[in-house]
DNA sequence: CGCGTCATTGAAATACTTCAACGACCGTGG
DNA sequence: CCACGGTCGTTGAAGTATTTCAATGACGCG
């Protein structure tokens, strides 16, 4: 399996998630070949802009390690965060126009760039490029469709659990194969206080007191610089669940 | 026979907006004719479920006439719509699972089905159709981050605006090159008060208040059934201009 | 030490929801 | 034909979750 993986690609991409979750892991040798071939790597630093709105990004980027906000801005100054990259992720529209959308580093990133015309080329030929790309903008989507619901439906005790949880899946997804009786969870949110507002659809304030909420009775340890300990995700599951007390979840589908 | 089908398509496609804004615009003449030999049509009434959440759905269906909302269901019964399909849209993710959402007719409906398995073998066969299916999913996409910054950040009033705008431009977008001096929009909402409210993320209430705003203005006349008029578009779009007066838009990026 | 950013907390304001009642419309059946 | 019940939309009054405004504390850095 290793060894296979080592023809596929370059030296420095053997331990890239791009590789294992993302594009690169669905091309065959020479296509891997091509691609690294013309591939650099770029650091950007927590804050800083990789592309603004409205500008044709001249390459397509994959995360290597960091998180990526897509962000939109509302002509009175306030902003909300469209999506979120992590590693693996794909950030740029193949065979797309300017951006809708700016990309900031959440945090320190590094990307692994590829200049447009190749990846369109890439994509224009080999059928498993083309279908990886199809793949995960539905992907996206989904995300994107799940994160409507949060936005026009859960209250902000459930916005902010529902982000606590998904950072904890996306980080200790093992845990599901093998529920280790450890039930210390240490994650990093990896977003300020002002950025899971913008995530989340809410204020500042609303954040840091939800927080404080479930601070207070128990569900969470807040720890130093964006890390938590989560001592009942069940908790967290609970609040989810807003069915009625007593009450199985209504069946009627409306028309 | 034969060579007298060497024509795009069957005489039934001709007016079909599938032809001229969809897929089947994509195709060759050989493509066109492989699809409408396995193409039937379905007729949906209002508030009749296409498809269910969790189902996998065994065809791909184009919208020729009507409006297919999609939705999805909380445990506590709150529905949230998370996408409408317009004629030319498309119903089913190509090479996809389970659907995560279900699919029911919001107005009288007319679907174009195909199967599942011919349109995923013109889709491996053919660029184009591949091609055509990525760009539709990537716009499926930046239209759902659109609503994201609606659900996110704006107003209920503000929300009701751009669903208005969003309607007019729709069914008016030859306004745009041909600015005629008619300032007399009549537009056809096709959801009903619970339906808008399911797709602002709002409650019936609060969206039935909101439209009595804007007719006590005189902004708009509400008609029977679901139609509306237009009085001043501009002051619809005034309301998007969250600016604060006398002020232009913050330019400072957050970082 | 002072300064800036980030997070927390309190009190007041408000936008939206919830609960409740009523009116309009429409097909059904007497 | 009109009375009846159903769905849908409107409106009012009360309640509440979230925002807004404002002040303070914690932390890192020159």
């Amino acid at each position: 399996m290793k060894w296979q993986r080592m023809h596929k690609a370059r030296a420095n991409c053997v331990a890239c998630p791009v590789l294992s979750q993302g594009l690169c892991g669905a091309l065959n040798d020479q296509e891997a070949l091509r691609l690294s071939s013309v591939s650099w790597h770029r650091r950007f630093s927590a804050g800083q802009i990789i592309h603004a709105e409205g500008e044709k990004p001249s390459y397509f980027c994959a995360v290597m390690t960091g998180v990526v906000k897509l962000m939109k801005s509302l002509p009175n100054g306030d902003q909300q965060i469209v999506g979120l990259l992590l590693p693996g992720d794909f950030l740029g529209r193949p065979f797309g126009g300017d951006s809708r959308s700016s990309a900031i580093a959440a945090t320190n990133v590094r990307l692994c760039s590829f200049p447009r015309a190749v990846v369109e080329g890439l994509a224009s030929e080999s059928r498993v490029v083309e279908r990886w790309l199809l793949d995960h903008v539905s992907d996206e989507l989904e995300k994107a469709q799940d994160w409507i619901v949060l936005l026009g439906r859960m209250s902000a005790e459930q916005r902010i659990a529902t982000f606590i949880l998904s950072v904890m899946r996306s980080t200790h997804f093992e845990d599901a194969a093998a529920p280790k009786s450890c039930d210390e969870i240490l994650i990093e949110l990896s977003l300020s206080r002002t950025e899971m507002a913008d995530y989340l659809g809410l204020t500042i304030e609303t954040v840091s007191r939800q927080i404080a909420r479930l601070r207070e009775r128990g569900v969470i340890k807040v720890g130093a610089s964006r890390t938590m300990i989560i001592r009942q995700p069940e908790a967290l599951e609970a609040t989810l669940e807003a069915a009625l007390p007593g009450e199985g979840p209504k069946s009627t589908v409306r028309i």
